[in-house]
RNA sequence: GGCGGCAUAGCCAAGUGGCUAAGGCAGCGGUCUGCAAAACCGUUAUUCACCGGUUCGAGUCCGGUUGCCGCCUCCA
């Protein structure tokens, strides 16, 4: 068998991956430069600011396909890239008093924070673009030889109307462009679309030196220059957000192939915006969310969850209500494995368990757990389409909640297989999607906290009054004990009561 | 003005020509309970914005209408 395929039981069914490709325009198979190996590039942060939870989308989106691509066999280079040097890092660093370095090592750990908090895996090489400053004047030179770039006082720009297949990634053509052109008219630029690839640098600003003189790269070249050192001229996927499409990698393709004469990436792929509250996330707005605001009230699998639920490429609507629905959502299946836990007890060494030990009704629901990676694999195969592999997990949860509450401890080793069959099963899905990995009772005990923390609550207070209920109900005063639920309620905690003892959420 | 996307139950959301239109949340019914709640189980779209067309067959393809949205400027 070899990568990327699967063989079913009986009949060959070659399962492949079929991915949305930008450039393309529709859905195509994914076949790798390389037989097992592939090569995928995603844009980066500029890190002059701390990241918003749409950094978080896209950091998750591509941590899921980077996952699933190695959970499918594939050896995988993932590059990730860091701006470390703009325009707006140069301001900061400016009003600051101090220099970019400081800025940008300041905003790149606080973003290792942020994603080592939401599980996202680091990429194989996190280049910087200050790194390969020589690499960038090099394919400068290159265009600048090929008669695709030309040099105004000390600026050097690339000249679009010398590249054939401009336009092709973001489908418009310059002549469309120039139609209802909203962009200011630049004397030194041929054509309004030129963009820069080397800015000559002002008093006070960082430069390195070039045969054009004292500058600065341009905010499109980087890209270009780190993808073809890691991952050569040609490579399989390139990502990012959907807006990055036009003018950002439009260009990247424009400098690569225009320097290499050689296709840039395969495959192109965009994941969607988030939205707040419907309107769109901007500066302007007022309504950025940090991702570190995002996970003061949320666990960062909720906050997965959320975007795993909706396909990569459509935008998503966050909002305290969606928020809301995810966190139950995920309650549901660390529910379910926390019966699975539960009923499979703390000490029992349960390594001996095989399939010789199902009985009959075992059998039936073992065999439905099982088809879990199957169709895992089938939906993840369909350009990553997470909301569909979330929905298989939840049918076999159905299934495990059907099966569980109808049995007395203590539980045969058939049952205790078929439950350890299912978390597992359960457990391979969720190392792709980076979900369900907490043992449940951490997981609630956290959940817990966060929203006691969330309400303002005062849980060694909340604990004396579930006693204190507890005691009423012992002794019969359901007066008292109502007395004390509804002034529980009043503060928003639900109270689980069971045979044995009262737990609490805050719903 | 140009380019593109989307419209599926109360809400969110899969579905890209053919079994009974996934799944989640909410709702309703049931089990449980002192009564509740929680949890679990069951249930909730003859129908996919509207009109026409192609086809043996369309939510899925084509044309049109309406309504939202994104990009065209730094942006994930």
């Amino acid at each position: 068998m070899s990568v990327g395929e699967r063989l079913d039981d009986e009949d060959t069914v070659v399962m492949s991956l079929k991915l949305y490709n930008t450039l393309k325009k529709k859905r195509e198979e994914f076949v790798p430069l390389e037989e097992g190996k592939v090569g995928i590039y995603v844009c980066g942060i500029t890190a002059y600011d701390v990241c918003h939870i749409g950094h978080a989308r896209s950091a998750v989106v591509f941590d899921v396909i980077y996952r699933y691509l190695k959970y499918k066999g594939y050896d995988v280079t993932y590059i990730k890239n860091f701006t470390d040097v703009d325009d707006k890092i140069i301001g900061k660093a400016i009003a600051e008093g101090t220099d970019i370095a400081t800025i940008s090592e300041r905003y790149i750990k606080e973003h290792n924070e942020d994603m080592d908090r939401l599980g996202v895996a680091r990429p194989t090489v996190t280049p910087r673009a200050t790194e390969n400053i020589k690499g960038m004047i090099r394919l400068i030179d290159t265009l600048m030889e090929r008669g695709l770039a030309y040099v105004v006082n000390g600026d050097v720009y690339y000249s679009v109307e010398k590249f054939a297949g401009y336009g092709k990634l973001s489908g418009r053509g310059l002549d469309d462009m120039m139609a209802g052109a909203r962009i200011d008219i630049d004397e030194k630029k041929k054509n309004p679309y030129d963009f820069v690839l080397w800015k000559a640098s002002k008093e006070g600003e960082p430069w390195w030196s070039s045969p054009w003189g004292n500058g600065r790269p341009g905010w499109h070249i980087e890209c270009s220059v780190m993808s073809q050192r890691f991952l050569g001229d040609t490579f399989d996927i390139h990502g990012g957000g959907e807006d990055l499409i036009f003018p950002h990698h439009e260009n990247e393709i424009a400098q690569s192939e225009g320097a290499t004469g050689k296709p840039f990436a395969n495959y192109w792929m965009h994941n969607g915006f988030i939205k707040i509250d419907s309107e769109k996330m901007s500066k302007s707005l007022g309504n950025t969310l940090t991702i570190k605001q995002t996970l003061v009230a949320y666990h960062p699998e909720v906050v997965r969850f959320f975007i795993l639920q909706r396909h990569y490429k459509s935008y998503i609507d966050f909002s305290d209500a969606a928020m809301a629905e995810a966190r139950m959502g995920m309650e549901r299946v660390y529910a379910a494995l926390k019966g699975i836990k539960d009923a499979r007890g703390e000490e029992a060494d349960l390594s001996d368990l095989s399939e010789k030990d199902l009985d009959k009704e075992d059998e039936i629901v073992f065999e439905k757990v099982r088809t879990l990676p199957d169709r895992f694999t089938e939906a993840m195969d369909d350009d990553f389409n997470t909301p569909m592999a979330l929905g298989y997990i939840f049918d076999i949860v159905r299934v495990i909640n059907s099966y569980l509450p109808a049995k007395e401890s203590p539980f045969t080793r058939g049952m205790l297989f078929t439950l350890s069959e299912a978390r597992e099963r359960i457990r391979e899905a969720g190392k792709v999607l980076g979900l369900f990995l907490e043992d449940p009772d951490d997981y609630f005990a956290k959940d817990q906290e966060r929203e006691v923390r969330k309400a303002g609550l005062d849980e060694e207070e909340i604990e004396r009054l579930i006693t204190e209920r507890r005691q009423a109900r012992d002794a019969k005063d359901w007066g008292r004990a109502d007395e004390i639920r509804d002034l529980l309620v009043g503060k928003g905690i639900i109270l689980k009561d069971t045979p044995t003892a009262t737990t609490w959420k805050i719903g």
